[in-house]
RNA sequence: GGCCCGGUGGUGUAGCGGACUAACAUACCGCCCUGUCACGGCGGAGAUCGGGGGUUCGAAUCCCCUCCGGGUCGCCA
């Protein structure tokens, strides 16, 4: 909501010099001139009112035929979304006809003047309520769905982010630079958007997956501090939380530490959230956790921590106990681990199937859930016959009790339990420590914690290749204290990578680099390219390397993500102007789309349509 | 590429083998109403149920194919 004096009025009196959604009983008396849409009519028969919106807010008109019976004529043909200039005094309400859920609700404005600047069509939807909407609807008629009051507020927020951001990070010495949007095509991460060459036939730039090797140059251009709103371009499967083009805010910084990078977004992320949205709870300081420690608590790199519910391992008791199930999972190199929701023990049935099916949906084979008695009770004096589960029979109370202290349980409560091999194990776990987050109630959208994961493996194996790949990037340092494993178990060694986390997305990650040219080498070797191979990938920014590189370091939390969640969101749609669909098309404009002859003649292109598709632009 | 959910007047939903001549709300059109704020009252118009094929005496409803939207796994260095 606009505060007043906040910005200028979008009007300069001619048409407009005063907001809807500013006026108050300050106001009374004055006279205004407002422009905006219809939001609702209530035609009374004798009297009309009118709810006129603009991007302030809301402020009512009240039409009377004793004291401007042109005007009122005038608003016997107003209809919902009709573009409206009026002329009148600001009042306030007859005293028993405020109304309070209206920030300008002790006022109202007599009008003494209606023009009809712009009629408007029935709407395809309802623009004065949040109601659902079907998705292909909102974004073909993206410029309507953006005028719902939700969806303003949403981009103002984003513009009072990056506008923060901007600011902060300019007093903080930091450049603002750009850098191309036609770049390099590079073989590693993600597809790349290529762009065709008209001069050069057959050749093609590439639309930047994320300004990263463009930050690392400024660095050995000695720009020390950097930071860039960029647009990044990823050919790949969408998400409710990835689109196909999406803004990061790009940082890198010379002469730095870990610490020194994550002190930087820990500081800049608490001034913005206490100044941008003050209404939000944060938590202070930021939670750090390795990736082992996130993994071993949460099953996942990017927790929720607005609640506990943290995993216990029970792969010990499983190795004892009398269920087949488990033992055979851990004599296969399995886990048995699980959390307990509190007071779920009475769920029924029908919702324990929904779990199991969510668990499946992970990978795991199964769910196993143990129902500890009453609450009130202690879990000291729990009975065999207190505990409802399908397979109790097989553990001793002893090793039911063992298992809920592990997981923080009390009489009352209901233990999740997952056995596996562990990459799935944690993953089924994840997702019920998540959903049972939700159906708890524990995710509390007026919080927000931003948590940093840190010593992220350097190397991942690609079981199919056969060969070791960069976690992260092959720029990436290792943590000192690893080196020596770097031939040895590359699988062990550590990096200087860093995520930050907040409310279970991953808002961020970034990296202290490699300056030394010998760590980069043997970097490389392990990853399997020749010297050869490397000059040819990346040899523009080993010889800019071989010119005195800094030691460098950063970051890039995606702007998308953030304001989602500090908006509230549960889709990057509702935080982007105009966002593409799931598979990748704009409604609103029909792209992709087909390029005449000529075109396609002038860049050297011919299309060869692939016979299990159909040929031809995608309908719209 | 796999799996899951959805597509019914303009919009949002209900209906899920026969009582559907498809219901409800709202928007739309007309009439009435001078203090409402999701104003209210009366009346009206508006969908052959995403598209195609099939099963059946009978299909919005069951089956197959397909299109569109969403979620998710793979993918996203």
């Amino acid at each position: 909501m606009l505060k007043r004096g906040e910005y200028p009025s979008t009007g300069v009196g001619m048409l407009k010099d005063t907001d809807c959604g500013t006026l108050t009983l300050s106001d009374v008396g004055r006279q205004v001139a407002l422009a905006g849409w219809v939001h609702r009519r209530r035609d009374h028969g004798g009297i009309i009112f009118i709810d006129l919106r603009d991007r302030s807010g809301i402020v009512q008109v009240v039409f009377n035929p004793s004291y401007a019976p042109d005007a009122y004529r005038t608003a016997d043909a107003l209809r919902n979304e009709w573009v409206v200039c009026i002329r009148g005094r600001v009042e306030r309400r007859p005293p028993g006809t405020e109304n309070p859920s209206l920030p300008t609700g002790q006022v109202e404005v007599h009008a003494l003047a209606c023009q009809i600047l712009n009629p408007s069509r029935p709407p395809p939807f309802y623009i004065n309520e949040d109601t659902e909407v079907d998705e292909a609807l909102r974004l073909r008629y993206r410029y309507l769905y953006l005028r719902r009051q939700r969806l303003q507020r949403n981009l103002e927020l984003r513009h009072r982010v990056v506008k923060f951001i901007r600011d902060w990070l300019s007093a903080r010495g930091f450049w603002e630079v750009e850098t191309p949007i036609l770049t390099k095509s590079t073989p590693e991460g993600a597809r790349d958007y290529l762009v065709p060459s008209r001069l050069y036939p057959g050749c093609f730039y590439a639309l930047p997956q994320s300004p990263q090797q463009l930050k690392q140059l400024l660095m050995v251009a000695g720009l020390e501090r950097y930071f860039q709103i960029a647009r990044c371009f990823r050919d790949e499967d969408l998400r409710a939380d990835r689109q196909p083009e999406f803004t990061q805010l790009d940082l890198e910084m010379s002469f730095v530490e870990e610490e020194d990078i994550l002190n930087l977004m820990e500081s800049l992320f608490t001034d913005l959230v206490e100044q941008v949205t003050p209404h939000k709870r944060l938590r202070k300081p930021f939670p750090r956790l390795t990736y082992a420690e996130a993994i071993a608590k949460y099953g996942t790199d990017k927790p929720d921590l607005r609640f506990g519910m943290e995993l216990a391992d029970f792969t010990d008791i499983a190795r004892q106990c009398q269920f087949e199930v488990f033992r055979r999972v851990v004599q296969q190199g399995g886990v048995v681990k699980g959390f307990a929701a509190p007071g779920y023990a009475d769920c029924p049935r029908r919702q324990i199937e929904e779990l199991t099916t969510l668990a499946k949906s992970k990978g795991a084979t199964g769910l196993v859930t143990l129902a500890l008695g009453q609450p009130g009770l202690s879990l000291e004096a729990l009975t065999p016959e207190q505990v409802r589960s399908a397979v109790a029979r097989h553990f001793t109370i002893e090793q039911v009790q063992e298992m809920a202290r592990r997981a923080g349980a009390r009489p009352g409560d209901l233990l999740l339990i997952v056995a596996g091999e562990p990459a799935t194990t944690n993953a089924a776990l994840s997702a019920l420590r998540t959903e049972m987050g939700a159906r708890l109630g524990l995710a509390d959208p007026n919080q927000v914690v931003f948590a940093f994961v840190t010593q992220f493996p350097l190397f991942e194996w690609n079981a199919e290749e056969r060969r070791w790949e960069s976690a992260h990037h092959p720029f990436t340092a290792p943590r000192d204290e690893d080196l020596p494993l770097l031939e040895a178990d590359p699988g062990r060694v550590r990096s200087k990578a860093y995520d930050m986390v907040c409310n279970g997305y991953e808002v961020a990650s970034g990296s202290i680099r490699i300056h030394n040219r010998e760590v980069q080498e043997r970097i490389f070797r392990i990853l399997g390219y020749s010297p050869e191979e490397a000059q040819k990938r990346f040899g523009h920014l080993l010889e800019a390397f071989e010119y005195g590189a800094p030691p460098h370091g950063g970051i890039a939390p995606g702007i998308d993500r953030i304001v989602m969640v500090l908006a509230n969101e549960a889709s990057l749609r509702e935080v982007i102007a105009f966002p593409k669909t799931q598979s990748a098309q704009d409604l609103l404009f029909g792209a992709p789309s087909e390029v005449s002859e000529k075109q396609l003649r002038e860049l050297h292109l011919a299309v060869v349509h692939p016979e299990t598709a159909p040929s031809g632009p995608p309908p719209s």
